[in-house]
RNA sequence: GGAGGGAUGGCAGAGCGGACGAAUGCGCGGCUCUUGAAAAGCCGUGGGACCUCGGUUCCCGUGGGUUCGAAUCCCACUCCCUCCGCCA
């Protein structure tokens, strides 16, 4: 959430920058309003709270001193004070938590390098890469035998079986075979053999609690998004960016140890309640599918080179798979609720003839950090500060696959894959019908 | 799932109804002494909120309750440890 201070400070500049990405100026108002109630209530509680607290502290002398009536008359004056006190209480309380719950429901501020814009036919493509390019050669021709879709592919290779996916768990739960459900995981040991480097390797829990969805954003206002199970009140994850960032949910950190860096590789689930029978072929919308994710902790001043860094890692590794892709700068009307900035990478998928997303890097200021309450102690000393959160999807496989299968598909039907991930699929790196 | 024990500041650990935001030790920071270091001594050292920036208030796992007054008493829950059962 945004830092309620700086609506009170200046509420117009805070309603200018949220206008940029649609929020309408009454709701800062809305904001505004239940700050000033909620304060003022706050300070007519601590108010009455002083009086009780300094008759209490008269009861215990007098009785002390042996003054019983004394004692007596204080005590009943004290208790119909903490009578009234207990009622303010809980109007302030009250008064808190829809302040609270306003606050959450509001979108990060957007960063003013974010460019404006009402929805996806806004965003800015700010640059695009296809093998070779260094090179000078031209965008890449696709033939027709690449321009099958991958779930035709899947068919013929026998390595993707959507109907045996349905009978088990209904519609859009895919379900690899052979060397479909080899590549996904040799895509995942490459992916986090590529990070280990700076990045620790993390594997958290996939289901985890309504604070831990909180704080990253996903709830309250996107409950409908979320695989709930109720009994335990436990979600499964859409990403790892959620436990990830919790993973110092309520802790001060040390600057020195900043930026802190983490991957992992996780399932990821999506109810996709508000696409209901769009891009339904396929792989191209489902409910579960496995992405290796970066995140990290940083500095403010730290908070540009890592968010680059980010970017450069997810772009080396569809480098590395030789797929054309292009990165776009979401624009203000595009942007995820807690992102300030975000950059989305797309891959083009040949059967399909579009590109898709397959990363997603963001930039959260301490939009998620205050929700988390993850800071840091300066080294120079004095209070914690917030950290800023970042985040990319260093690939989603469900995306990248069919990129794959499309883009190596030969003219005798087989697929031939990267040398890249040859070290993870036994070597074998082409896919030949059964 | 059953039985028992526990949860207090960066850590260890006292406190068990009134001057306790909390002894003491360690750690950490500053200063003194010293050629320098060590040792010793002195001082300081949690977080949040609010305002008239000097204060006020809240926080002793979480949430309720009792009381004039709760870290301290009562209830519920969560987590951790030990043992038993079950189990990948």
């Amino acid at each position: 959430m945004i830092d309620v201070r700086l609506i009170r400070e200046d509420r117009a500049a805070v309603a200018a920058a949220l206008g940029r990405r649609g929020v309408e100026p009454a709701e800062v108002d809305r904001v505004a309003e239940l700050d000033e109630t909620s304060r003022h209530l706050l300070r007519a509680q601590e108010a009455l709270r002083v009086q009780v607290k300094e008759l209490s502290r008269q009861v215990g002398e007098a009785r002390r001193t042996g003054d019983q009536p004394a004692a007596a008359s204080l005590s009943a004056e004290s208790r119909a004070l903490g009578e009234r006190e207990r009622e303010a209480a809980g109007q302030a309380e009250l008064a808190q938590a829809s302040l609270r719950h306003a606050l959450l429901l509001l979108p990060n501020l957007p960063s003013d390098e974010a460019p404006d814009g009402a929805g996806a036919e806004d965003n800015v493509e700010i640059r695009r890469w296809w093998p070779a390019i260094d090179e000078g050669a031209e965008a890449p021709e696709f033939a027709d035998h690449q321009r099958v879709p991958h779930w035709e592919i899947g068919e013929q290779l026998g390595i993707l079986d959507m109907e045996r996916g349905a009978k088990l768990s209904g519609s859009m739960f895919p379900l690899f075979r052979q060397m479909g459900a080899r590549l996904l995981r040799a895509l995942s040991a490459f992916a986090l053999a590529h990070h280990v480097d700076a990045y620790e390797e993390i594997r958290p829990p996939s289901l985890v609690l309504t604070d831990t969805m909180t704080a990253t954003g996903h709830l309250p206002k996107f409950s409908d998004e979320g695989y709930h199970i109720e009994r335990d009140d436990l979600w499964a994850i859409p990403t790892a960016e959620v436990p990830l960032t919790s993973l110092y949910r309520g802790e001060i950190i040390d600057e020195a140890s900043l930026p802190m860096r983490f991957c992992a590789v996780t399932p990821c689930f999506r109810r996709e309640a508000g696409a209901a029978g769009r891009d339904t072929r396929g792989l191209l919308r489902i409910h579960e599918f496995d992405k290796v994710e970066l995140m990290a902790y940083a500095t403010e001043a730290q908070a540009a080179s890592v968010h680059a860094d980010i970017t450069a890692r997810a772009e080396g590794l569809l480098q590395e798979l030789g797929l054309m892709y292009r990165v776009l700068d979401l624009c203000t009307g595009d942007l995820a609720a807690p992102s300030a900035r975000t950059l989305d990478l797309e891959v083009f998928m040949p059967g399909e003839d579009r590109f898709w997303e397959v990363s997603s890097v963001s930039w959260y200021r301490d939009y998620q950090a205050r929700r988390a309450n993850v800071r840091y102690r300066p080294s120079s000393g004095g209070q914690p500060v917030l950290v800023h959160t970042l985040n990319g999807s260093a690939l989603a496989w469900s995306r990248v696959w069919p990129a794959l299968v499309e883009t190596g598909r030969q003219p005798d039907g087989s697929v031939r894959l990267p040398d890249c991930l040859a070290p993870y699929l036994g070597g074998e790196t082409v896919i030949r019908p059964v």
